[in-house]
DNA sequence: GTTCCGCATGAATCGATAG
DNA sequence: ACTATCGATTCATGCGGAA
């Protein structure tokens, strides 16, 4: 089953060129956020949106050569405004995407319930990014019985609440059922959850900002992978893809370009899981690690 | 101001035909569901994926002339399964939208607290669709005012607060029929909604099954026009788009295929508003009107 | 040990000001 | 004219300290 690859390691560097040194076919899910067009200017450059599906297509390329063929590839994205108008990268991403022979398979939107404050004339506060479901082939693996959700609480009170909830904001309360353990339900009843997230972006932590919360790759790599399964996330800032998939018993590989991003996930890594860590390597910051 | 235009109606016959006799700019409001590719193949022959977008691209550009310059075109669409995937219709319509001249100023999602059950190997149930805020300028009209909502917390902190309790309970009973009126929450703790809507789709019409509840056109015709203010649904079905106007003191033009529609939109609009219904005129279908 | 309140913090966006 | 920077706007969340 091809070459031996090294897991629980995040690479320092820039993912066109770390992503080639990984071989065929070895990873069972990406997830990844990508820096969005003009956003990390100090790191990625900042690249332009004109530029951008130019500059993202050798990187999905990439992930498509590393990623088994039934694995999955979840893409959170989110159209900036440019110029008073949503731009149109994304869309173009998709197609351009396709036509590498991607399969767009599902989009799935995730409900960011508390988004960033704001006021303008011409809209309102965004509240959704897009996750869109790429795979290389129409059978893929996907095991929906993981994430599936308490009935009853939150989804019947809501249908009952008509004449409270109709163009009243989601209720602050219903927790979605995301990121719930299953086993915490036990004896309840169990559906299958929609393709919307409820999920609110983790703001309070001062040591790093993620871009978006530990439960959501959780949700996706419960959904799309067993345990020991491999993860993959190019763009790892603070970690929260690899946290997720340590928490899950799953292996992951982590590449990122800012070095001190690195030992912050790392820590962070450490903190909460000391022995698995321990055996893991990150290239380019052994020093890192003395710290604890 | 150009030529007087008839109201409140709903014209007989298709889109790319009825569009063409209206004036320049005298629409304040679009919003509008049209067939998804490959549905209604009774009625619009079902538009394969491939033909869609140069399909309705005709009808858009009708729809951009008789738009005002300060007017708003809420288009609510979805992208269908085609063989496994996510059809690529939609983005390729937005794309050749916007070659037209169009602006693509906001993107709403709406969030189907109750979608369409089922079950299937590789997805899971769609709760959510597109509704695209397009633009014929950067500067159009929006009363953001007319569209708050309480605070996230707000049930909370009344809940806590029992002379304030009562109050509220009061105020929701009288008004529990439809829409929620900015004036029940006024006193405090209203803020802006986001650009997600949490909106339960209306269950089993015995007649039709309306494609969007009663709910989502009141809401963007709240945001977007004033009482007396155009609204035109190009693919009215079974009226929904008209009851919201009419609801709201707007004036509607609505455009129908089928006949039977048109009979049903007529006999509710009129059961609802027998007074102003009954000085509208409904193009070939004057013998209806007579059943009540 | 609870509950409550204050406060910092966000993948934001617009419009004005400055170079 | 065109780009870069900056202040104003705004609210859900979770932490820490206080009662």
């Amino acid at each position: 089953m091809g070459k031996q690859i090294e897991t629980n390691i995040i690479h320092h560097g820039d993912c066109r060129r770390i992503l080639q040194t990984l071989p065929d076919e070895c990873v069972d899910l990406i997830v990844t956020s990508p820096p969005y067009a003009d956003r990390r200017k100090h790191t990625y450059g900042g690249v332009p949106p004109d530029e951008y599906v130019g500059w993202f297509l050798p990187i999905t390329a990439e992930l498509r050569r590393v990623l088994k063929p039934e694995g999955s590839f979840i893409l959170n994205i989110k159209e900036r405004v440019v110029d008073g108008e949503r731009g149109t990268y994304v869309m173009e991403l998709v197609l351009a995407m396709r036509k590498q022979g991607w399969l767009w398979t599902e989009e799935y939107c995730w409900h960011k319930k508390n988004c960033y404050p704001g006021k303008w004339p011409n809209r309102f506060r965004d509240a959704w990014e897009h996750c869109y479901h790429l795979t290389k082939q129409k059978e893929f693996k996907m095991f929906q019985e993981a994430v599936m959700v308490p009935m009853g609480d939150w989804a019947e009170k809501r249908l009952k609440n008509l004449s409270k909830t109709d163009l009243v904001r989601d209720e602050s309360r219903s927790k979605s059922g995301f990121g719930k353990r299953v086993a915490n339900w036990i004896g309840r009843d169990l559906v299958y959850p929609t393709n919307v997230l409820h999920l609110a972006t983790e703001v309070s932590n001062k040591n790093h900002s993620a871009v978006f919360p530990l439960e959501l790759p959780m949700w996706f790599i419960r959904l799309f992978t067993q345990k020991g399964d491999l993860v993959l996330d190019p763009f790892m800032g603070s970690g929260t893809t690899a946290r997720a998939a340590v928490k899950l018993d799953r292996k992951y590989v982590g590449i990122e370009l800012q070095q001190e991003y690195i030992g912050l996930a790392n820590r962070v890594l450490q903190a909460e899981q000391p022995a698995l860590i321990a055996e893991s390597k990150t290239a380019y910051s052994v020093k890192k690690r003395k710290k604890r």
